[in-house]
DNA sequence: GTCTATAGTTCGATAGAC
DNA sequence: GTCTATCGAACTATAGAC
């Protein structure tokens, strides 16, 4: 956290809306189209204001990883102390933004070392938040951790919800829906048929 | 071989040094690292020779796509015919520079149409390939396919593995170790154990 | 097939006025 | 806090010499 010179309070509406425009941005054209220019553009200020906020492109960015993090965890912790926190995961887990969001922060990360070395963090506290959350219920639920470990669970459900969510994106069809139903079938079998409409994203902080 | 074919820059060797270029620089650095100056500059040759054998960016990354697809898709031929079809599978789907440059590949169909467009075609080759080699050896090997159908199984893999490989690059650990663990017994209880140690990736084409 | 040279863009970032 | 103006750098792509 070097950047001593943020001048635009937490409270700044214009700071707020740039991390807003730029996590659509990410969603919808990917990050190599994040330019303080297109960003300004689409604020509906100048490119200088972008710099004033973020002195840095990588600030940015990483300012946009930090509050989608801190607003996935609390929401994540909300669901998983829901009546049914395996289906609550799995929603979480599929969620579509957050996913593409994931999604081009891992791309990244691939040449960014500082928002790779946060995004391994928040990722890391995500699972280790899982892991005490449900291994309780899995235990309620029966589980036998030696033969499904919780932490084994937890990875199958990322990637498959991940997997899911990516390919429907890309037009596959696949195997994509009988995977849906299959997981479906499991968490009624577990958990009974779910109590609320599967949610929708919505903005917090 | 410098020169072959008329216009037959199939065989050329430089075109093909871009192409192994591109992949690598795609891998270790991200789509976004391409560019016809730091493409030619990695290979020693001048910019305007890699527009000379791809007109535009698109061209080159379309053919590394086209490329590489061919690749793991003979590749993948190869191995689901083994005598250990699953673990093969896994295998394949567990190749660290596949999961990379497919990965940015997705990154970049979120703003390059043509691109997609061939991936989504790409993707879901490969996976009607699986679905048509393990179908029968999952019957030999007693899997309901009213309990697990094929297509699940094959989403599964495909999911856990890129997440496994993903997860490993960016440094995280929480569940890693124990998912291969689970995996492999798995592999052990229904194909024994490994014929022969994992593969490394090799260049054919 | 490979080069030099360059036109035309777009970008990150900063200085300084208001 | 927001702007105008701008520098210097990097990029895509093409023209044309050899």
């Amino acid at each position: 956290m070097a950047t001593a010179r943020r001048m635009g309070t937490e409270t700044s509406e214009t700071r707020f809306k740039i991390l807003d425009v730029t996590e659509r941005v990410m969603i919808e054209d990917g990050y190599a189209a994040v330019s303080s220019r297109r960003i300004a553009k689409d604020v509906g200020v100048t490119p200088a204001l972008v710099h004033y906020y973020f002195a840095t492109l990588d600030d940015l960015f990483l300012e946009v990883l930090r509050r989608r993090a801190k607003q996935q965890l609390d929401r994540q912790e909300r669901h998983l102390t829901s009546p049914q926190p395996l289906r609550a995961l799995w929603s979480v887990s599929s969620d579509q933004a957050g996913t593409a969001l994931l999604m081009e922060f891992m791309a990244l990360s691939n040449h960014r070392k500082s928002i790779r070395k946060e995004l391994a963090e928040f990722a890391e506290a995500f699972r280790r938040n899982q892991l005490e959350s449900l291994t309780g219920h899995l235990d309620d639920y029966g589980f036998d951790p030696e033969e499904i470990p919780p932490e084994v669970l937890l990875v199958a459900i990322a990637g498959i919800s991940r997997a899911i969510v990516m390919e429907q994106s890309l037009g596959m069809e696949t195997g994509l829906a009988e995977t849906v139903a299959f997981v479906e079938k499991h968490l009624d079998r577990i958990e009974g048929p779910a109590e609320k409409p599967p949610e929708k994203t919505k903005r917090s902080s």
